[in-house]
RNA sequence: CGGGGCGUAGCGUAGUCCGGUCAUCGCGCCUGGUUUGGGACCAGGAGGUCGCAGGUUCGAAUCCUGCCGCCCCGACCA
């Protein structure tokens, strides 16, 4: 029996070769934790950016895109941002290489092409964004800017995890620049709401809105609004986060416009992101012992068809009927991939897009076409049932909707199930470790903050937009609350 | 950077303590045949600097030294 794969991260290392799914997603290329993401893999990202780049384009929302290279002069530009990417850099210091001359098969680092200033591989773009728009805003009526750009970033982090925090990664990025604090602080949390959205009705992974404690904000921002996510071994992943970074990034990169009433200010800025770590999260969220599980709306492939067949002359009849299909399902804009491949037998092809997490599966053999009917079977509920021609299409667009729908609520009720208030921390110290969210009051203060995180490993993951109006004592010192943040283990 | 583990065929592994037909087995690959409604079976075959470099020895995958790489845990972090 297999094990359970589907439920921690560090099972990923085990997806590798025992299962299609994760050779074909990504396998590393063994340099400092980076990922190889593989065509299946990339198509799944394809969709992510497709729905996100539609919402942020519906939103007012253009492309843009802007260097890789960001000099060190401009990247400590921003204090406290400079400060918190300085220990993650991926730094360029030379830019030529010559021949060894001691050995000419090898190749070394010429001395004599050192830059004069080291060039830093963006880990973020706030930098080199602000040190542009500086040059694109005058007067109001240059705002706002409302731009994005899909790019890869790099940061030399301590200890890398596949799809949660690989040294290369690709997100999209999105800065905007705004005359007032107010319209800042609607956009950043617009995009926190969009992210939501996609997250729910796309991925089918219930999320937390809330708001960063001060520990956890973004490095040069004032605040930083995020979505949780809870995996299906109970700890949190952040899944997207959106900053309103008030005047700090145009103040250190002097940013300045006329208002309509002739005074001179800084522009209010945000910025917003999600990566590649979106894929992980699918995986954590749905997957199961057979492989990924992907909802409808995400999935590369809606519908694989095999063919049962023993002769050629079977196979031609069979694809007749199949070829019929396929184009009623692409007329409805219903992805379908059928798979006639002879060197391959049924049962190796079911275990195979199983494990790819296609939702819907066709067999159809020469008995089905005696009944006029095929086999068709769901991924996440593994149900098979005999479906007549004449309902199928109608069927396998029920059979979406309702699939996308189950598993969001298979993942609510699961995070519902490992959610709950807690108010002793002895208690909380013994049930934090099997994973879950708690509710509990907390001081506020940094310092209580961090000694729960040194006892427990476990970080307060936002507070909540939604929580109710309540005061208490905080669980770890007993000074007054304001309410309940959700503390978790996270990845 | 600290603590642990591991490097043997494309992948996964046995063998390492106790040096000597030990390079094992499974998957995959190639050829032929039979198969084909849940990862087929039979027969034959190809494929290896045992991570790298030294050392000990008549003899090293095995012992010693150094190096390199990977994985996991921690600090860091999306």
């Amino acid at each position: 029996m297999a094990q359970k794969y589907t439920t921690r991260a560090e099972d990923y290392s085990k997806w590798y070769n025992e299962l299609v799914v994760r050779a074909d997603l990504a396998e590393n290329s063994g340099v400092r934790g980076c990922m190889v993401i593989k065509p299946y893999g990339f198509a799944i990202w394809e969709k992510i950016q497709a729905q996100l780049d539609k919402m942020f384009k519906e939103t007012g929302h253009q492309n843009a895109y802007f260097p890789l290279f960001i000099p060190k002069s401009l990247f400590e530009a921003e204090e406290k941002n400079a400060e918190g990417f300085a220990k993650e850099c991926a730094v360029v210091t030379h830019y030529r290489l010559k021949t060894d001359p001691n050995n000419p098969s090898k190749l070394i680092v010429d001395p004599k092409a050192k830059l004069e200033e080291e060039l830093i591989v963006r880990p973020t773009s706030e930098a080199i964004i602000w040190n542009t728009y500086k040059g694109w805003i005058q007067s109001y009526r240059d705002l706002p800017i409302l731009i994005n750009q899909w790019a890869n970033v790099v940061r030399w982090e301590m200890r890398t995890r596949l799809f949660l925090r690989t040294t290369e990664f690709l997100w999209q990025e999105g800065h905007t620049a705004h005359a007032t604090k107010q319209e800042a602080i609607e956009e950043s949390e617009q995009m926190l709401r969009i992210y939501a959205e996609f997250a729910e009705k796309f991925m089918a992974m219930p999320v937390i809105q809330g708001v960063k404690t001060e520990s956890e904000r973004f490095a040069g921002a004032d605040e930083t609004y995020c979505i949780e996510a809870m995996m299906q071994d109970g700890k949190a992943l952040q899944a997207g986060t959106s900053h309103f970074l008030g005047q700090n990034f145009a103040k250190a990169f002097d940013v300045k416009f006329t208002s309509k009433e002739g005074k001179l200010d800084h522009v209010w800025a945000t910025s917003w992101g999600v990566s590649t770590r979106l894929m992980g999260a699918l995986i954590m969220t749905h997957s199961d012992d057979e492989g990924l599980v992907l909802p409808p709306a995400l999935a590369p492939i809606h519908v694989v068809i095999v063919p049962i067949f023993r002769s050629d002359e079977e196979l031609v009849e069979i694809s007749k009927k199949v070829d019929e299909i396929v184009s009623e399902l692409k007329a409805k804009n219903i992805s379908v991939k059928y798979d006639k491949d002879d060197q391959k037998r049924p049962g190796w092809k079911f275990a195979e897009y199983e494990s790819k997490g296609v939702p819907l599966r066709i067999a159809i053999g020469p008995r089905d076409l005696e009944n006029n009917q095929v086999e068709l079977s769901r991924r996440d509920t593994k149900t098979k049932e005999s479906v007549k021609l004449d309902v199928l299409i109608e069927k396998i667009g029920e059979e979406l909707e309702d699939m996308q729908t189950v598993l969001y609520e298979k993942a609510k009720q699961f995070r519902t199930d490992n959610m709950k208030e807690i108010n002793d921390y002895a208690q909380f110290k013994k049930e934090i470790d099997g994973g879950g969210f708690y509710l509990a009051h907390w001081d506020g203060t940094v310092e209580t903050e961090a000694k729960i995180k040194e006892e427990t490993q476990a970080t307060i993951r936002c507070v909540p937009f939604d929580r109710k109006e309540e005061t208490g004592v905080c669980m770890y010192s007993g000074k007054p609350s304001a309410g309940r943040v959700i503390f978790a283990k996270a990845y």
